[in-house]
DNA sequence: AATAACTTTCAAATATTTTTGAAAGTTTGA
DNA sequence: TCAAACTTTCAAAAATATTTGAAAGTTATT
C-alpha cells in the first residue's frame, strides 16, 4: 500500500467515525490529519490536503481547540499559525471524556433531576412509574459520570486509581 | 410540575441527547417514551404521542429492535403489536456497548490494522511517523474495546469482574 | 499610519439526513 | 379465499447540518 493511500484511508475512516459520534466529518478529518502529521500544519496545508474552504478549516480548527485536543503553534519567524494535535492518547481520551461530560452528561443530569423530583401532586400509577424510572436513570447516569470523572483523574493508571477511589 | 410537562421535557431531552450521540432524534424519543411508559405502547400510541408519521414510527421501532433495546409484545386477543423498552439499565448499557463495538469500533480497528501495517516500502520520516502513530492508535482502541467487552460480561458487578479478568 | 499577510465571520448555497404518506405487503379470521 | 386490520417500504419533500467564499477583522512589518 502506498503511504498516500494509507493516509487517505485513515483520514476517511476517522472522519466517518466522527460523524457516528456526533462530531462533524471535517472536524474529525482535520484531527486525523494532525494526529499522523509529524510536523505542525498550517491552515493552507489542511485546506489543500482535505480540499476544503478557508472558512470551513477555520471554524473546525477553532472547534478542535475548544475541545482542547488541537493546539496553535508559532514557528520562529513565520507569520502564519501552525496546528498540532494532542498525540498522547491517554491525554486525548481524558480531554474527550471531560468535554462530553461537561457538554452532554451534566446538562442531561440536570433535567433528569428536575423531572424525577418535580412531579409531586399526581398520584396516578403512570406518574408514579415515571418518577420511579427517571429516578433510576438519574442514579445510573450520575454513577457513570462519577466513574468517568474518577477514571480520568488517573489517566495512565486509571484502573488502579478507580478501584482505590471506589473502595475507600 | 405537571406530569405531562415532565414527561415531555424528559422525552425532548433524551431525544436531543440521542442526536449528539449519532442516534436520530425520533429513535431516541421513542425509546424515552417506552422507558417511562408503565405499559406497552402500540404504534398508534407512539405516533399520537410524538406526532410523527406511521413510516417514521415503523422505521425507528425496527432500528430500536435491531439494537436489541426494544421488544415486540403480543397482547391476548389483540391483533396489533405492542412495544416495550428494556428497562434494566445495566442490561441497556451492555446492549448499547455491544452494538457500538460491533458496528463502529470493530470496523475501525480493521482499518487501523490495515493502515498501520500496510505501508512497507516507504522509508521517509513521514511514513515512519504515520505507521508509528496508527500502530499506537490501534493498540489503544483495541485495549479500550477489550475492556468494554470484559466489563459487559459481568453487568451488575462489572468492576470486580473486570479487575479479575485483567489480573489473571 | 499604511500596507501586506494572514484569520475569522456569516449569509447564502449545498449536501445530508430525516420525515412523510401512499402504495405494497403481510397476517388473521370468517 | 377474501377482506379487514394492521405493518413495511421507499421515493419525494422537508428539515437540518455543513460548506463556501467574500467581506470584515486582526496583527506584524515597514
Amino acid at each position: 500500500m502506498e503511504f498516500r493511500e494509507a493516509k487517505n484511508k485513515f483520514v476517511q475512516t476517522w472522519g466517518a467515525l466522527g460523524s457516528q459520534w456526533g462530531i462533524n466529518k471535517t472536524m474529525a478529518q482535520i484531527h486525523a490529519l494532525l494526529m499522523i502529521s509529524h510536523e505542525p500544519l498550517s491552515m493552507e496545508d489542511i485546506m489543500e490536503e482535505l480540499q476544503i474552504s478557508r472558512g470551513n478549516a477555520s471554524m473546525n480548527l477553532r472547534a478542535l481547540m475548544d475541545w482542547g485536543i488541537v493546539y496553535k503553534e508559532f514557528k520562529q519567524g513565520e507569520r502564519r499559525e501552525f496546528f498540532t494535535a494532542e498525540k498522547d492518547l491517554d491525554e486525548l481520551a481524558v480531554k474527550i471524556a471531560q468535554e462530553r461530560s461537561k457538554r452532554e452528561i451534566k446538562p442531561a443530569l440536570k433535567v433528569l433531576k428536575e423531572v424525577s423530583t418535580g412531579v409531586k401532586d399526581d398520584k396516578s400509577a403512570e406518574a408514579k412509574h415515571f418518577t420511579d424510572q427517571t429516578e433510576k436513570l438519574y442514579d445510573f447516569v450520575l454513577k457513570a459520570d462519577n466513574m468517568l470523572e474518577k477514571a480520568t483523574e488517573y489517566k495512565d493508571n486509571w484502573l488502579a486509581g478507580l478501584v482505590m477511589k471506589l473502595m475507600r
